[in-house]
DNA sequence: TGGCTTTGTGCAAACGCTTGCGCAATTGTA
DNA sequence: TACAATTGCGCAAGCGTTTGCACAAAGCCA
């Protein structure tokens, strides 16, 4: 500590801290010391007395998928690390283990006070993390609504609703009427969201719709399912898939089975991670900027860390759909 | 704290650190309160007294296209993640903001002690990282060798040399003589490695190699490089790329060429990308097992931690050839 | 039984900051 | 000019641990 220029710590803590009554000459002065002596404050010194945490946010990471086909994670990670770190911040991954449920670790990160605040991955309905963080009142902000919650809590969402209302009435113009939608067994907020979506546009009209489900990263039982519908004799000519590894698997398996997409099949996924345009054909898909989202999310949690006491703020993001080769006319 | 049973902070914190001379009465009364209260010694008090980090080890990530493309780095990132989680270790990404040098970054996190470790991603040549942090003697490990450093340290790398070199093999055995390298410009170890085993093993032989070398992130003049490489007349007929993103480059232009992979070009990768799966032809490439890789590194680094005057230790990982579709015999 | 070692526990200092309070110097007001 | 308000700074307490040292109790050997 630089309280070797004849002035106390005391004031060298205030000068730096910038708010308190000092004469701007000290304060200039300690500046210039500090700087020239690459003066760090010792970070648990300083939490150890205010209580905070050490400047560490955590991302928990639950997500088993994370590694080779969720590329997504891989831009949500950097907007958010680009975010915070401009604001000396670091982003920590709490990784959840197998034999951990999310809670526990969660539960134990607030009561170790490790993080000054928390990102949630993807929410499910009724999701018990986020009415546990809000009955601690730990600053959070979650990727993904859920309506369900009573409480209010900062989020931003992808609006699934609006884009898979928009994917079906595009396949629908091109004269696609049996359509498929590619799901998964979680209860994941976005699921029902996007379900919905397709649903709604179908609403009156003369569509019909086969939905297949599936475990989350059982690869195995996923395409099964998706080979199931496949291989029905009244196959659908479009389907809607509620990620782009779903999509990916279909584009495979309908290569497999010689079925020519978009000639036979047109496929629509989401996310647009990067295996989407290296596929062949290559794949249309909707593009929500996961990285803006992700930054957008930091900038959040940010700013709720500076005021604890604000109303939660929410974002809903409109996809854009990137029209690729794997979708096309009806057949017939 | 604990205090409240009747005994002293000295006595708890002795009970639950486990190596001091304790009753047994006392350290099963003291833990059973501890478990049952949820109790968590404050880290920052901790970290105080003994000079040591918050239990945080920082990932530099300096690498501007961790995003998208680069999936490797999700691996990567969950492998160190689980290792680390798995002994009450927090991974936390260090970007470096775009006004600031790796090495201002790798000295703030030193200097500040906010973490009690570093890994280090992909070395270069004669890398000024590792050797300020062996001059710190700050615990660390990285993701590749530096040869040319003398002073010692834990690394990781996976063998490009010996990859490049069977790779190289098995498209002469299949008749192809005329051979092109894509490459990078930055002097990445792993870079010299893989062009060293090419050359290593067209030692001597009929064949005729081509380098081409471009900016590692600036997509547009990578492209101009392989299409100059593809379009002239004795192009290669046998392309070898140092990482699969560059691979699947190749393979997009060659197609926008009217090129037949495997037919007129055969396209060797590296790394076993996503993407690569789903490219059409299916990328031939080399798996290094980034995740077992990544638990590793992770593995010395706790090791380091433990006992940090240990020798340092190394490990060279044989990368398998996983082969798809992208290779086929020479035309002729 | 007396001294010596071992064992179990508490006391208190220290880690490096932040912050309430008090005091001196300066400035403002009547 | 006298007194109040303001400003700038230091003093010292305290944040929750860890750890060296002291000390009492218990065990050991002769």
């Amino acid at each position: 500590m630089a309280t070797e220029l004849g002035i106390s710590a005391a004031t060298v803590s205030r000068a730096l801290a910038g708010n308190a009554r000092i004469s701007t000459e000290t304060r200039e002065r300690v500046q210039t010391a500090a700087r020239k002596a690459a003066y760090v404050p010792n970070r648990a010194a300083r939490a150890l007395v205010t209580g905070t945490g050490f400047g560490f946010v955590g991302l928990v990471m639950s997500d088993p998928g994370y590694g080779r086909e969720h590329s997504y994670i891989g831009e949500f990670v950097q907007g958010l690390g680009q975010e915070f770190s401009a604001h000396g911040i670091d982003l920590f991954l709490a990784f959840v283990p197998q034999d951990q449920s999310e809670m526990q670790v969660i539960s134990n990160i607030v009561s170790s006070r490790r993080a000054d605040g928390l990102v949630l991955g993807r929410t499910t309905q009724d999701d018990p993390r986020i009415s546990y963080l809000v009955e601690q009142r730990f600053p959070f902000v979650a990727h993904g609504r859920t309506e369900r919650e009573a409480v209010p809590f900062d989020w931003i969402d992808t609006d699934g609703t609006a884009a898979f209302g928009e994917g079906f009435r595009m396949l629908y113009k091109l004269g696609h009427r049996r359509f498929g939608l590619v799901s998964i067994e979680e209860p994941m907020t976005f699921r029902q969201h996007r379900i919905d979506g397709v649903r709604a546009a179908m609403q009156g009209s003369d569509a019909s719709l086969v939905v297949t489900a599936s475990p989350r990263y059982d690869a195995q039982r996923r395409d099964a399912a998706i080979r199931t519908m496949l291989a029905a004799p009244d196959r659908p000519t479009a389907i809607l898939c509620l990620f782009d590894s779903l999509a990916l698997s279909v584009l495979d398996i309908a290569a497999d089975l010689g079925l020519s997409v978009p000639g036979d099949l047109s496929v629509l996924g989401f996310d647009n991670i990067a295996p989407a345009a290296h596929a062949r054909p290559a794949l249309s898909t909707f593009d929500a900027d996961t990285m803006a989202s992700a930054r957008c999310l930091a900038k959040m949690l940010l700013k709720r860390l500076e005021n604890p006491g604000a109303a939660p703020t929410h974002r809903l993001i409109q996809p854009k759909l990137v029209l690729r080769h794997s979708h096309g006319p009806a057949p017939d």
